[in-house]
DNA sequence: TATTGTTATACTCTATAACTATA
DNA sequence: TATAGTTATAGAGTATAACAATA
């Protein structure tokens, strides 16, 4: 069973997820508070029903992750009409991002170099087609 | 964030397990349900606390999880001595096991097939390698 | 009519604590 | 003293349904 890509592609997602949850402590934040902070600073004005698309997650439960956020002043609602709020990064979630992109980069340094060399070059495209493929066959599904 | 590989395993682990949930509904197995019936046919007479700690799992969830098996007579209990009992499947449970085997070994194949095949021989070793290393820091930290 | 956002709630999975009994 | 097994419970995380208001 050690040998299978199914086992094995979720050991080390597990293992993986489990050590950055522990480093994303520092900043207290989760996973996917980063993931939502990032998306935010990438795309200014996003609304709340857009982040809960790309990250698969239900609008339910888009409300407390954002109140959250909002009370602990990192992220801000800005009215674009009178339905939806634009989210941007406060002065404060700006500078928590940026010690949280710094946990990030290096973390992902160190999965890289986990890799030995000789295999490095190929686990992204691996890892790419095996997630699409997978993806669509879900959708055919 | 589309090319980091953190990313990219989490991905690709979420939607391979997502397929094989959704393919050992035939069963009505779930992924951890199919892992301790293998574990039970691979290793006859192992107990119930090998097994939590072969898959981490706290002992406290072994509980629900091997009663249920057994009220479905896939798995029985044969006591060892005063206080442990051996696992191990029933006529029926080999016979569920069969099915789920030929469901796991055709998604197995799925799996590697989509690995585009240059790229094919690492997927294994290279993953293999991050789950070790990362396990190894965890432990480290 | 579809989208956005919200509330309330339920379900699953996982984690903790306290406990009994046996190796 | 450490191990095996159990009970009860708490806490995340995620899911569903129903709803109001606006695009």
């Amino acid at each position: 069973m050690d040998s299978w890509v199914g086992y094995l592609l979720q050991r080390a997602a597990t293992a993986a997820k489990s050590e950055l949850s522990h480093q994303l402590r520092s900043v207290d934040l989760r996973i996917v508070d980063a993931s939502v902070l990032l998306l935010i600073e990438g795309n200014p004005d996003i609304i709340a029903s857009k982040i809960s698309k790309l990250l698969d997650i239900k609008t339910a439960n888009m409300v407390p992750l954002l109140r959250a956020l909002e009370e602990r002043d990192l992220v801000e609602r800005v009215p674009i009409n009178k339905k939806s709020h634009g989210l941007h990064l406060t002065k404060h979630g700006e500078a928590v991002l940026a010690q949280t992109r710094q946990i990030l980069s290096r973390f992902e340094a160190d999965l890289e170099m986990r890799v030995p060399e000789e295999h490095r070059a190929h686990i992204v495209p691996a890892l790419e087609a095996l997630w699409r493929a997978t993806e669509d066959a879900r959708r055919e599904s």
